[in-house]
DNA sequence: CGTAGGGCTGGAACCGGTTCCGATCGGAGC
DNA sequence: GCTCCGATCGGAACCGGTTCCAGCCCTACG
């Protein structure tokens, strides 16, 4: 492996013009630097990050915590993040926080202190605040995409509150006054403070017109969960609602499977709406509001940027709301009769 | 941020015994090494890895080459590869192969060669042998879960032919003589000369029945091109076969909502196997021939930290065969009539 | 009692870069 | 012609560890 000493030789200079010019950091004459750069490119010389980050503190790399890896979602943004970071220069170092409590303490009381990573990138990932001030003591800017995390610089986030408002509001537009949300898991209840549940945002427009404590069935962000609470839900003729808001598009799939399985016809007999734009609403025929996580991921990483100085100089701003659109596609329509 | 430098100090040795004392490495009589060991403790003392390498050649860490991040096999063997090099104490650094072909370019000409990971691990990628000619020039330790990378010192693969055969089997079993396999994408039959492809152990168990040229649908490996696939396929009654073999579980799922909606019963109407194991494929009833990704992913860090010496000095394998398993549920019958 | 040998330890070199500081040089300004 | 200044460059220190090597002490053995 040629080091910069190889450079400097191959070129007559010494190892610190080399690296001057190499970096493009201090002053070289046009003539010495394209020297250096050609007898750089001719044996092949990359610099060593780590090498480098001993004096600079830098280390070309950026920490992701992730709720989990293998959920839709976190897919896309992992899609986003990586690619941004791929154009800049940055490795993409993972921290899957779906693991044990044991596993979990260890990335922050071990991972995150090893000066290893410039920067901290959260997916939707709630930390307690030993977690988040264990983070903090790192000094390293933090941005988060959703989810909890006091210690972040700059926070993404889609206003779950309006989306939830956007999704029921079409459904009443409609004329649906028998809407159930599948979904709101009981977890989600503690974030209410941070920027306001899908869960409320339901009530709330609900409420609006006239509707008040409309019922919902706390389910997991999961096809098959959605499956089967839509199957016990709309299993009774008696007491079915005309419309199921589902809080992810997953949850929708699987309470569109579930009526289809039950002999109703969508949006028919019921209209079902979801939330995320999920690659597969699409053949559903379903009705969501979209969001675009390759997206928040690009984002998540120019604010990194540029709390990294690396950006293209616009100032950070604490919150950003991002942007979410509804979808209407073939399963929803005004009630029946 | 605490130095080994602090360490010393405290504990009144020098760098190079502090060094020793919590490297293991070397003799330190056991009551300096306590005292070193709790002077650590105290300051919250951790190694900077990035130091260490410059001298020993290991960061502790490990790149991860995957073709897709976003499709469920691809995050659940994520899921068992960042599990297991968390308790190893190894980072994981991700390059996702899903990108234009000029940021691919630069994972291999520039990402691979800054010495920054000890060993990498590709996730299913088929590498062009130049490619993986920069790979092996790096001298890192290669481990390969499925793809073609020539420069692997070891592949760990299902036996796709097998597993093909062993879904056929079943149906073969069952009775049905007329069945067609969805999947099989164009792209596979490049890969034809490594380990046999589905496609082939599919043809191959059919000819053993009798069958020639037994018929199949090329299609993308996902729920929705599943989905019209099969529309495509069971719309005509005249032409109808009892039973799909699909290459996947998510082309799986595809063809299952698809039949249901043609107003076939599954498995009266249609029988439907699958392969993967997906966790939704419960909800379907899906009879399909299981692997164990995140297993996988486990297995794949065991022989990766073997080659970099750090193993329970297994001798690595070159070839490893990954367990598959028949799991019968209610997708299959034996044909009507 | 002398010596060999092994256990422990510290000094110093080193890994591969970056950056501080001082030296050199050439040209502008007087 | 002399001074001053800025551009350019090299030497050396430094980042935070690891490891080579030499030296010390102590014990075992002849």
């Amino acid at each position: 492996m040629p080091s910069i000493a190889d450079v400097a030789r191959l070129s007559g200079v010494s190892k610190a013009t080399a690296s001057r010019a190499l970096s493009g950091r201090g002053a070289v004459s046009p003539a010495t630097r394209d020297r250096v750069v050609t007898a750089a490119a001719e044996i092949g010389y990359i610099a060593s990050p780590n090498a480098a980050s001993l004096v600079t503190g830098r280390s070309k790399s950026i920490g992701v915590l992730i709720r989990f890896v293998n959920r839709w979602y976190f897919g896309e943004v992992l899609e986003g993040l990586e690619r941004a970071m791929l154009a800049r220069g940055y490795d993409l170092v993972l921290y899957n926080l779906a693991v044990e409590p044991e596993a979990r303490r260890r990335i922050f009381e071990y991972y995150l202190q090893r000066r290893r990573v410039d920067a901290v990138i959260g997916v939707d990932v709630d930390l307690s605040p030993d977690e988040s001030d264990r983070l903090a003591r790192t000094g390293r800017p933090v941005v988060t995409i959703g989810g909890t995390m006091l210690s972040a610089a700059v926070r993404l986030a889609v206003d779950h509150r309006e989306t939830a408002r956007l999704a029921t509001r079409h459904l009443l537009r409609l004329g649906h006054r028998d809407i159930v949300l599948l979904g709101g898991e009981e977890a989600e209840r503690d974030r209410e403070g941070v920027q306001g549940s899908r869960v409320s945002g339901f009530r709330e427009a609900m409420a609006e017109a006239g509707i008040a404590d409309a019922p919902y069935l706390p389910t997991e962000y999961s096809m098959s969960e959605g499956f089967s609470a839509a199957l016990q839900l709309l299993g009774d003729p008696a007491h079915r609602p005309t419309a199921v808001f589902a809080a992810c598009d997953e949850i929708a799939f699987g309470t569109h499977i579930a009526a289809r399985r039950l002999g109703l016809g969508i949006p028919a007999d019921l209209s079902i709406v979801g939330i995320d734009g999920h690659e597969n609403a699409g053949m559903f025929g379903l009705t969501t509001v979209e969001q675009r996580p390759v997206e928040q991921g690009e984002q998540a990483v120019r604010w990194a940027m540029s709390l990294l100085g690396e950006g293209d100089d616009e100032q950070a701003p604490h919150d950003v709301d991002l942007p979410v659109k509804l979808v209407v596609r073939s399963s929803t329509s005004a009630p029946a009769r």
